[in-house]
DNA sequence: CTCGTTATTGACCAAATGGTCATTAATTGG
DNA sequence: CCAATTAATGACCATTTGGTCAATAACGAG
C-alpha cells in the first residue's frame, strides 16, 4: 500500500493553513473573502476546493490549526517549570497587552474572536473554541496549584476559571482599548488575588 | 423657523434603529446585509440611504443607540441604590450567564462583538466602543467604593477594571459555552473577591 | 509505455453585494 | 394654488461572492 497515488500536492499544506488562519483570525469569517485566501496562499480556487471543500471547513480547519499550534503553545509554557509558577502566570496575563502595545498586533485571541463571529457559528466550531479555552483552564490550574498547595481543588479551579475569563476580556478588550493602563490594572488586581489566595 | 419643510419621515427613527442595531448586534457587520436591514425594517434601500447615507453609518448609529439603551441602563442599575451595592455588582457579572441560561439569548454584548468585529472597525467605531467600557467602568466604582469606603481610590478604580475585564469574558465566552459552571466559578471568584477586598 | 488516479488551472455561473438616481409623492411657506 | 423642499420607491449598476467543472498535467503501478 503505497502513500499516495496520482498527481502529488504540490503545496505544504501546513503553510497554507497558516495563511488561511491568519485571514480568518485577523479578519472573521465573512469578511475574509476567497479571493483573500488565493492571493495569500498563491493557490487557485479549484486547488482550494479539492482540498478542504467548502469556506466553512477551511475556517473549521483554521481553528484546529489555532488549537495546535497557538493554544498548546500556551498549554505549555504555563505548565513547563522553566519559570516560577508566579511568573508564568504573570506573563500568561500580561500577553495580551503585550501584543498590543509591545507588537502592534492587535488580532487578539482567535478562539474569542471566533466566539463572537456567529456568521461562523456551529457545532464544530463551537466544540473546537470551548475545546481550546478548556485546554487553558486546565493548564491555569497549575501553576496555581503549586503556589497554593494547601487550597482545596474546587477554589484552585474557580481561581483558573477566574483567569481565564479575564484573559479572554483583556484579548478582547485590548483590540480597541486607547491605552494600556486600565488593562493593566486588571492584570495586576487579579495577580494580587492569586498572590493573596 | 419651523421645525420641518418638505415632506416628513414616514418612520419612527428610533423603531428602525433598533431594528439594526439588532441585526449588527447578532450578526456583524459583514454578515447583515442591506438585503437583512430592508426585510427587518420594512424600508426600501433609497430611504435608508437617505437617512444614514451608508452601511458604515447604520453601524455607527446603532453603537450608538446601544450605548443610550444598554449601557447607560447597565450604569444605572449599577449606581442605583435599590438593591445593595454587593447585590447589584453581583447582578452585573450574572447578567451574561443569566441572558444565556435563563432567556436564551446569546448575542452577547455589542460591545464586546464590536471589538473583534475587524471588518467594522474605525475610529469613529473604536471610540464609541471605548467610550462605552469607560462608562461601566466608571459605574462600578461606586458600589466598590459604598462596600468598602475604607480603600484607597486606586484599588477601587483597579478592582473595577478587574470586574469590568471579567464582564467582557463572560460575555465573549458564553456566546460559546457547553454549561455554565465555569462561567459561575469566576463569577463567584470574583465576588468572593470584592466581598474580602 | 499505458492506465488509473489525483492535482492544478482558469473559465464560467447564478446569486448577492453595497450603492445610485430619476421619478413620484407629501408636506410647508408664501 | 403654486413653488420649494424633502421623502419614498424600485429599477438599475458594476463588482464581488462562494462554488463548479471540463481540460490538462503529474505522478505510481503494472
Amino acid at each position: 500500500m503505497s502513500k499516495s497515488v496520482g498527481r502529488p500536492r504540490e503545496f505544504d499544506e501546513d503553510e497554507v493553513l497558516a495563511e488561511i488562519m491568519a485571514l480568518f483570525w485577523k479578519q472573521g469569517y465573512e469578511a475574509t473573502g476567497l479571493s483573500d485566501i488565493m492571493k495569500a496562499t498563491g493557490l487557485q480556487k479549484g486547488s482550494l476546493y479539492k482540498a478542504y471543500g467548502s469556506k466553512r471547513a477551511m475556517y473549521v480547519c483554521s481553528l484546529e490549526h489555532y488549537e495546535r499550534e497557538v493554544v498548546d503553545a500556551g498549554v505549555m509554557s504555563l505548565t513547563s517549570n522553566a519559570e516560577s509558577p508566579r511568573d508564568r502566570l504573570y506573563n500568561f496575563l500580561s500577553a495580551p497587552i503585550q501584543a498590543v502595545w509591545g507588537g502592534n498586533d492587535r488580532r487578539g485571541c482567535f478562539l474569542c474572536n471566533a466566539s463572537t463571529d456567529d456568521a461562523a457559528m456551529d457545532q464544530d466550531a463551537r466544540r473546537l473554541i470551548d475545546r481550546g479555552y478548556k485546554k487553558l483552564e486546565k493548564a491555569l490550574v497549575v501553576p496555581i496549584a503549586e503556589l497554593h498547595p494547601d487550597q482545596p481543588e474546587t477554589r484552585v479551579r474557580q481561581t483558573a476559571q477566574l483567569l481565564l475569563t479575564l484573559y479572554s476580556g483583556l484579548r478582547v478588550m485590548s483590540r480597541t482599548a486607547k491605552d494600556k493602563s486600565r488593562l493593566e490594572g486588571a492584570r495586576d488586581a487579579a495577580i494580587q488575588i492569586v498572590d493573596r489566595l
